[in-house]
DNA sequence: AGCCGATCCTTGCTTGGTCAAGCAAATGAC
DNA sequence: GTCATTTGCTTGACCAAGCAAGGATCGGCT
C-alpha cells in the first residue's frame, strides 16, 4: 500500500462519500452523546460503565486486566487507570491472581454491582434512542457482520 | 430521560447487542487504523489530512475557523491547534478576515495543496480497504441516512 | 458617540489516551 | 540452583482534544 506509484485511483462515488462523511460524524458524536447522557443521568462515565458491565458478566465477577482491557477497547494502561478510579469509588477491588502472582484480578464489589444495576437502564435507553432507533428496518445481523469485518481488517 | 423510575426495561435482543458491540469496536479501531495508515504511509495524521482536504474544497481554498472545525468534527480549540501545527509545517497560513476583524481564515498554501495531492490516494485506499469494502451489497444511501440520523439525534 | 450583549477565536487547565521504560514474578536452559 | 528471557501490570512522559474563561471586535440601541 505504501509503495503504489502515483496512479490516480478512482474517487469515491457520491453514495460512498456520503456514507464515509456520515460515519465520521457518528463516530464523533455518538460516544460523546452517550457519555454525556450517562454523566448527567447517573454520574457514571461511559468508560467506567463499560468496565463494570464487562466485569459483571465475567465468571465470579472478576477478570484479568488484559482481558478486561480488550473487552473495553482500552489500552492496558488506560484500563489500569480506569480501574484505579473505580477502586477509589469502592466499585471495584483488586486481588492478586492466585495462579500467577504477577497478575491481578479486577473484582466487582457489591457496591459496584449496585451502581451498575441502577445505571444500566440509562445506558440502554441512550443506546436505543441515539443509535438503534435509527436502524429499524435494517438487517441488524448482517450489519453487525459488516462492522465486525471492518473492525478486524488487516 | 433522567427521571424515569426504576422500571426494568426490556433488554437488547441478541442482534441488537451484537450490533452495538460491533459498532463499539469499529469506532475504536477504524480511526486509529486509518490514522496509522496515513502516518506510516505519508507522515500525515488523519486530523491534519482532514483539515487540508476540507480547505482544498472551499472556495478560494480558505475557510473560517468555526466552519472548518465543524467539517472536521473538531472543537474550535482543537481546530486552532491543528491549524497551528499545519502552519508550522508551511501547509496552511492564516489571514485576518476582511469583513470581520475578529475572524481568521485558514488558507491552504501551495505546499499544503501539494501535500494533499500526494496524500489523498493513501487515504482513499485506506478508507476503501478498512471500511467500504465490507459494505459491498448494502444500500449505501440508506445506510448513510441512518447514520446521519443517529449523529443528529436530539 | 458610547455602551452592552453577542460573536470569533485563543489560551490555560484538565482529562484521558498511547507508548516506552520499569519492576516483579514466572518460565525455561543449563 | 541460577541465570536469561518472557510475561503481566504499573508508572512516567507526552500529546491530542475538550471545556471554560478571556481578549478583541462587532452591531444594535439609546
Amino acid at each position: 500500500m505504501a509503495s503504489t506509484p502515483a496512479e490516480r485511483p478512482k474517487p469515491l462515488s457520491p453514495d460512498e462519500e456520503a456514507l464515509v462523511r456520515a460515519l465520521g460524524q457518528v463516530m464523533h458524536v455518538l460516544p460523546r452523546a452517550i457519555d454525556g447522557d450517562m454523566i448527567s443521568d447517573r454520574q457514571l462515565p461511559l468508560t467506567e460503565y463499560t468496565a463494570l458491565m464487562n466485569l459483571s458478566e465475567a465468571p465470579d465477577r472478576r477478570m484479568r486486566m488484559h482481558e478486561l482491557a480488550a473487552l473495553c477497547h482500552l489500552s492496558l494502561s488506560g484500563m489500569t487507570r480506569t480501574i484505579i478510579r473505580l477502586e477509589t469509588q469502592g466499585l471495584v477491588k483488586r486481588e492478586r491472581c492466585e495462579q500467577d502472582a504477577r497478575g491481578w484480578n479486577a473484582v466487582l464489589t457489591d457496591a459496584g454491582f449496585a451502581r451498575l444495576e441502577e445505571s444500566w437502564p440509562s445506558h440502554l435507553a441512550a443506546v436505543r434512542r441515539r443509535f438503534l432507533q435509527h436502524f429499524e428496518g435494517f438487517d441488524l445481523a448482517q450489519l453487525a457482520r459488516a462492522f465486525r469485518g471492518a473492525g478486524t481488517a488487516n
